[in-house]
RNA sequence: GCCACCUUAGCUCAGUCGGUAGAGCAAUUGAUUCGUAAUCAAUAGGUCGCCGGUUCGAUUCCGGCAGGUGGCUCCA
């Protein structure tokens, strides 16, 4: 029998006898990485620790602490999930179980939804399992073989699976009684599942489509011990804390009031305040871009939406009323009227670009179990612009904008993901303009030299867009600015310019928004930062606390002062300890707070303390005013 | 819209195996005038989300609706 020659990561080799897997190279190098071993990689690909390996190949042992690990881990756990589901439930099918970007979920077809109940118990049954510490096994079946066997046991989704698969052979893991489809890689016994827990339950369309059956998800996550674990929930623990929702209430920024209705946002002085400097700031930054404020109105007639393809493509989206006879479609989006303001003047090659833009607050009807704070709502603001440009003008201002977005975006401070959404089902326009629009999208998107992804048939229904994604405390992505291409509006409404020769030519539309609505804009800001907003952006910049009553007149010429001056200031006069007002200030996150005492009365100074618990040197309450206005402007 | 769960005072939450409810914080009033994360006391506050049903009696059990949470689908 000869022997093979096999390559670690750090250049050296092996011999090994013929027919040797990956746990017997482990155990060749020693006893306690046989021990640690949970897979291989050969030829970069993941593989079980069982593989037998062939000679001149590159291998690596993958231990726990491998960054390959944790997939496998949760991959594994999701099967000894099933494995715990099937033995408590026997009438349950399984389906699909993957592992995900913080755990793993299986699907299954069962009579009766699960319960919270039903979850402690599989959580127990799994631990006895892992505790048997059950061998996996991997085996190869002809496609029909497999088909055969699953059809037996009755597991009907996992047959429909594997009659889509167009391969020869499929792979089979086994642990105990318990078999499932699966590619694999896996841990090598149940024992490696040593820290999981089940998270919540859902229901799932099978494949993902509402037309097919809802089967019941169950969530979990597993780690390679207990305490990364128990560090990941304590993380969940933590940004719970730094939740919109639960920050909103207790900032006094925003509510939501069933009386009024789901998804209406009512915002507080606080949260308007926030919102207003938000909104200056945009119209700061758009006029010095080169772009126009317009306004248009709320309600446009229902023959606008009809011929825009808004009424065939967004009807249930949209709310109509009805105003003398006539029907009337609350916008919502503000491309209508940007198109009837081109519209009302003759244009020449020579005026475009044009680029409108409008804080245009638009209505949605948003399914009501979508809903999610400020994240979604029914009701929102968008810092929405129309670009409208010659087709020679569109790659430069597709690239003027994403590189506003990244300004914007690196003003704030914010990572973000990049996506390009192609044709979808449901759409309006040529094969050749969509084909247009996605290449200028994609040849923007190149030279920005940002990765970005392709999310086929994600577009809207007029056109390709750019999606650029923000993530929340939970680090769920929401879409924020997206950039769109449109060749259809323009043709439907007849937009012209005369070019240079005299003639009438079709301008191209873009679709933009940077912020993307205010209202998510705000809620990912608000866990962003925690609530601890920076100066620029705080609604309340400082407060002014008296020490005792005594202080009080010198203490609202210093209010009124600052007030004066441009600082956003508060009083808190309160016949209160110190202690007890700085609390309160602290939990309001406000960032300064200015301590009249005696000394200060004395001095005619101001004591700024900073929400960290730093003070800076007493200074005049002009000083102070300045040292905020310099601040402010550090920003942007 | 679909699946599961939730809804008790302004907030956070107890509680009633069916006999109309309680705490802490907040609020109000009084005392205290106290220099960097909670001064003390008293008072007030609830159709137990809404509408039906079962029952002698429903906040509790059942149904519907509304709102919310986590997902699915859909989207800024």
């Amino acid at each position: 029998m000869s022997d093979i020659k096999v390559t670690l990561p750090d250049g050296s080799s092996r011999d090994l006898k013929e027919g040797a897997t990956v746990h017997d190279l482990a155990a060749s190098i020693g006893a306690g990485l046989a021990k640690a071993a949970i897979a291989g990689k050969i030829d970069g690909t993941l593989v079980d620790l069982a593989t037998p390996l062939h000679d001149g190949a590159p291998v690596e042992i993958i231990t726990e602490k491998s960054p390959e690990a944790l997939e496998i881990i949760r991959h594994s756990t999701s099967h000894l999930m099933a494995q715990a589901v099937q033995i408590l439930f026997p009438k349950a099918k399984v389906t699909i179980g993957p592992a995900i970007e913080n755990g793993f979920y299986y699907d299954f077809d069962v009579d009766a939804p699960f319960g919270p109940e039903d979850l402690e118990k599989i959580e127990k049954k799994m631990a006895e399992l892992a505790k048997a510490g059950l061998k996996i096994e991997r085996q190869v079946l002809a496609r029909s073989e497999a088909v055969k066997l699953f059809r037996e046991m009755g597991e009907s989704y996992k047959v429909e699976l594997i009659e889509a698969l167009d391969a020869e052979t499929v792979s089979l893991y086994r642990q105990g009684d318990f078999v499932d489809l699966c590619r694999g890689p896996h841990l090598p016994s149940t024992s490696w599942c040593k820290a999981f827990k089940l998270t919540s339950i859902a229901g799932a369309y099978w494949r993902g489509d509402e037309k097919n059956k809802m089967l019941q998800r169950i969530y979990g996550t597993a780690f390679a011990d207990k305490k990364e674990l128990e560090a990941y929930l304590a993380r969940l623990e933590e940004a719970k804390r730094r939740d919109h929702r639960k920050l909103g209430r207790e900032l006094d920024l925003f509510s939501f009031s069933d009386e009024v209705g789901a998804g209406l946002v009512i915002w507080h002085p606080k949260g308007a305040m926030l919102r207003t400097i938000l909104e200056d700031f945009e119209r700061k930054e758009h006029l010095r871009r080169g772009y126009d404020i317009v306004l248009g109105p709320q309600i446009l007639k229902t023959e606008l939406w009809q011929r825009s393809g808004h009424y065939d493509n967004y009807r249930e989206n949209m709310y109509f009323t009805e105003i003398e006879g006539q029907s009337y479609g609350v916008k919502p989006m503000n491309c209508l009227s940007h198109m009837m303001i081109y519209k009302s003047h003759l244009r020449s090659y020579r005026d475009l670009p044009l680029r409108f833009f409008e804080l245009g607050t638009v209505h949605r009807h948003e399914r009501a179990g979508v809903l999610h704070g400020l994240l979604r709502v029914r009701g929102f603001t968008q810092d929405d612009a129309h670009i409208l440009c010659t087709p020679e003008q569109l790659d430069g201002e597709i690239k003027g904008v994403i590189s506003f977005v990244n300004d914007v975006m690196g003003i704030f401070g914010f990572e973000y993901d990049m996506e390009l959404s192609t044709r979808p089902e449901k759409s309006i326009g040529s094969d050749e303009d969509w084909d247009r629009a996605t290449s200028a999208l994609l040849g923007a998107l190149q030279d920005s030299g940002r990765p970005f992804e392709i999310n086929e048939g994600d577009g809207a229904f007029y056109g390709p867009k750019i999606d650029i994604k923000l993530r929340d405390a939970l680090d769920r992505k929401w879409q924020c600015a997206t950039i769109q291409c449109d060749f259809t509006l323009p043709e439907r409404f007849e937009l012209t310019y005369v070019d240079a020769n005299g003639e009438k030519k079709r301008p191209v539309m873009v679709h933009r928004v940077i912020l993307g609505a205010i209202e998510r804009f705000i809620g990912v800001l608000i866990e962003h930062f925690a609530g601890n907003f920076p100066v620029w952006l705080a609604p309340v910049q400082a407060v002014v606390v008296t020490v005792t009553d005594s202080q009080i007149p010198y203490a609202q010429q210093v209010f009124d002062e600052l007030r004066g001056a441009g600082v956003r200031i508060q009083k808190d006069f309160r016949n209160e300890k110190l202690g007890f007002k700085i609390r309160e200030a602290q939990l309001q996150k406000i960032p300064y707070m200015l301590v009249i005492g005696d000394k200060e009365v004395e001095s005619a100074t101001v004591t700024p303390r900073f929400r960290d618990g730093s003070n800076l040197a007493a200074m005049q309450p002009i000083e102070f005013a300045d040292y905020m206005a310099n601040e402010v402007k550090s920003f942007h």
